[in-house]
RNA sequence: CGGGAUGUGGCGCAGCCUGGUAGCGCACCUGACUGGGGGUCAGGGGGCCGCCGGUUCGAAUCCGGCCAUCCCGACCA
């Protein structure tokens, strides 16, 4: 490897090359992920999961903060209630793993491994909430959830994946509108401020609804290819669970009510939206909230150096621990500085640390951010107060960066055949009038491959036509080429 | 699930057409010299050739089936 690709040899796919390409060898390579043996299921290799618990924690203490609890339901579900919600089964039987059989014996009902877990919780609820006095019920679970997909690629679809699901009981139609946006919300602070994934919300179309759902709300984030990846729902149930599942309370008003419900979920997705949000040609860039490791030390090696500067970079690994910094010291003597070089790059490092005999002499170190490769020394003295404003700094710029990009990504169009030119390339958003009818959605994507990723709920007023039929237009969409 | 492609040490590939000792680069191990953008030299280890079956004296190579992965479509967080 020591031909000449410039000056950052990469080991990866070019990511303006071959996007494609490009993730796939920023998981394996980066070590987020491997195949498994199974068919679509995917190992999380540790550097993956450190990700996905930091993210984890984020949301989890949003959770908390916002008055949710966290509980456990089981796998299995059986068949008679999934079965119970008609739209539910329809949209979800298609795509669940079968249990027929415990050890050698044929079960009499066959029991379905959770793709979502609407059903089971509506069971419970029922036995849980008797009175207006028990609500709202707000509860949220981390689990894992199967659904056997025909096209997988490691985090944005695969047959297993782990996710949060919140599950929520209210005592009126307001209420459940409420919470269903409240943690919308949520999801979008998430997004914005720990992965600097700046976000498009609103309603989806009656066509992109979840099954079971009166309403689905979405966050929707424009990737490095400029096509759109959802990467989180909130649904507004209404009483459709309740019915069917007999969920019941006592009113203020002595009155027996069905209860209004939510749920809303996140998942493992995320990290792949991280990847192919920020990440270059030189492969992870990850946002420091959330990266496992904030600050990597490469000690430059000289002479004797386990005794002259390790001892050093061992000192700062722990002063800057005890200010709060994931750090990682790489002092293996087998690999040449270079080679951490573009090794933590790959792996997305925000800031590197470099320490050497120079830099002990002037009580310095240098600093090299991952986003824009600015170096820079700074002064032993300033060093943990620096680290923590550049981490901050590189956060904010992520998004900033993000940010433009959605904007000069996002267009508006009226005309029909400019809509269609448009979408042959890689339009990011399109932004158009329409006339909210599924059929012209769906001649839409057969004519374009875009879908209507979102309707924001405060649009402006709209006037004139639809973008492509000759109905009045109803809303503005945002129309994309999705994951 | 349809159309296409690919499976050979950890990774990337050659070998297959024309059957006969399994190769290359990188990575890995040991040692020395090195070290501020993927070091150099010397020595070394590792492969049921995706799986099952068939043809053959003999199969990585020919034939059939299956599985997996990738790309393009139809379905989805």
């Amino acid at each position: 490897m020591s031909d000449k690709k410039g000056a950052f040899v990469t080991e990866i796919t070019p990511r303006s090359e071959d996007f494609s390409r490009w993730y796939l060898d920023v998981v394996r390579r980066a070590e987020l992920a491997d195949y498994s043996p199974v068919k679509g299921c995917m190992v999380i290799r540790p550097y993956g999961y450190a990700i996905w618990e930091l993210m984890q924690q984020a949301l989890d203490s949003r959770f908390k903060a916002t008055g949710h609890v966290n509980a456990y339901f089981p796998l299995f579900i059986p068949e008679s209630l999934l079965r119970k919600e008609a739209a539910h089964v329809e949209g979800f039987a298609p795509q669940v793993a079968w249990v027929t059989h415990g050890g050698s014996e044929e079960l009499e009902e066959r029991l379905v491994v959770r793709p979502t877990s609407e059903a089971i919780v509506g069971v419970m609820y029922a036995k849980w909430i008797q009175s207006w006095r028990d609500l709202p019920l707000l509860l949220n679970q981390w689990a894992n959830v199967v659904r056997w997909e025909k096209v997988t690629r490691p985090f944005l679809r695969t047959t297993e994946f782990l996710w949060q699901e919140g599950h929520t009981a209210h005592e009126t139609e307001a209420e459940a509108e409420e919470e269903a946006l409240r943690m919308l919300g949520v999801y979008k602070d998430f997004a914005e401020r720990e992965l600097a994934m700046p976000v498009i919300e609103g309603r989806k179309s009656e066509s992109e609804k979840f099954a079971g759902a009166v309403r689905t709300y979405s966050i929707e984030a424009l990737m490095g290819d400029a096509r759109a990846l959802q990467i989180g729902t909130s649904h507004h149930l209404g009483q459709n669970f309740a019915k069917v599942f007999d969920i019941t309370f006592q009113a203020r008003d002595k009155s027996v009510q069905h209860v209004w419900q939510t749920s809303w979920g996140m998942s493992t997705r995320l990290i792949g939206g991280v990847i192919m949000m920020h990440g270059d040609d030189s492969g992870l860039i990850l946002p420091p909230n959330v990266a496992p490791y904030q600050v990597v030390i490469v000690p430059i090696p000289r002479g004797n150096w386990q005794e002259t500067v390790l001892p050093q970079a061992e000192a700062i690994r722990d002063e800057l621990t005890a200010a709060c910094v994931r750090v990682k010291l790489d002092a293996r003597d087998a690999y040449t500085p270079g080679w951490k070089f573009a090794e933590w790059e790959l792996r997305g490092v925000p800031l590197r640390l470099e320490i050497g005999p120079r830099d002990i002499e002037q009580s310095q170190v240098m600093l090299v951010r991952r986003d824009n490769r600015e170096k820079a020394p700074v002064a032993r003295a300033q060093l943990a107060a620096r680290v923590s404003q550049l981490l901050r700094e590189i956060q904010q710029a992520l998004f900033d960066r993000a940010r433009q990009c959605l904007d000069e990504r996002t267009t508006r169009i009226d005309a029909y055949d400019e809509f269609k030119q448009t979408m042959e390339g890689r339009p990011g958003f399109v932004v158009a009038p329409w006339c909210g009818q599924t059929a012209c959605e769906a001649a839409i994507k057969a004519d374009t491959q875009a879908t209507v990723r979102s309707l924001p709920m405060n649009g402006a007023d709209v006037t004139g036509q639809c973008v492509r039929c000759d109905a009045p237009a109803r809303e503005v969409a945002y129309f994309a080429k999705a994951y």
